[in-house]
DNA sequence: AATACCGTCACGATGCGTTATGGTGG
DNA sequence: GCCACCATAACGCATCGTGACGGTAT
């Protein structure tokens, strides 16, 4: 039988991960709508790590690029949507990749 | 003789303009090297048109995107860049519009 | 008993202007 | 003498955590 990796974290491994104390863990969920870890019936946070992933997003705009909390929960927004757009010009560039493919063939095609 | 347009604006103008008082106008200098107006011999400010759009570009950033001066001040950076990568682009798909044209010119010359 | 959590609340640092003061030129 | 401007510095409010407290479960 093999290991299991662990499938989530609770507020003191997420503290020690990031090098932030668990009390902004605490401040930053009463200020963004989007950290909302699950709790087990003892009332206590587990956070996956996609959860981590959000909350290291946050203390990039946050901490590094200096954004308020609100304009970092704003970005957070217009990073998914970005992020759906990007999708939409792959699939855009796909299709003219096929169309580019049969004009290659049909080039091919000419008498000479 | 026509009229002439005004060449420059006076701090009392920009702050009535912009809707925010002088003060705010010479805080924002103090932390924005990028809003450096002309002053004349008396020492006394004088904005062009050119700052004045700067300075609605902080107060967009500030007081409705909500970031903090030191990241309103590397947004305004990252835009300048933004835009001069723009125009590379641009260039570049004149470039490309030049190669298609060619190519059609071309296959117009293919025989039948 | 020691540890790891919980919520709450008081405190404090920093950011962002604003106001007050005293001064100059027109 | 009034108005618009100047610089500087003290003040004040909001944001952003932090630390401490008393409590519960293991």
């Amino acid at each position: 039988m093999e290991k299991f990796e662990k499938k989530y974290y609770r507020i003191g491994d997420v503290a020690e991960l990031l090098g932030i104390p668990e009390s902004t863990l605490r401040y930053w969920e009463t200020q963004f709508t989007i950290v909302k870890p699950k709790r087990n019936a003892r009332n206590v946070r587990f956070y996956t790590p996609s959860d981590i992933e959000v909350i290291r997003k946050i203390y990039y705009l946050v901490k590094e690029k200096g954004l308020k909390l609100d304009a970092a929960q704003a970005q957070l927004r217009v990073n998914r949507e970005g992020i759906d757009k990007r999708f939409e010009v792959i699939d855009r560039l796909k299709a003219i990749r096929s169309d580019l493919k049969q004009l290659l063939t049909a080039l091919d095609d000419l008498p000479t």
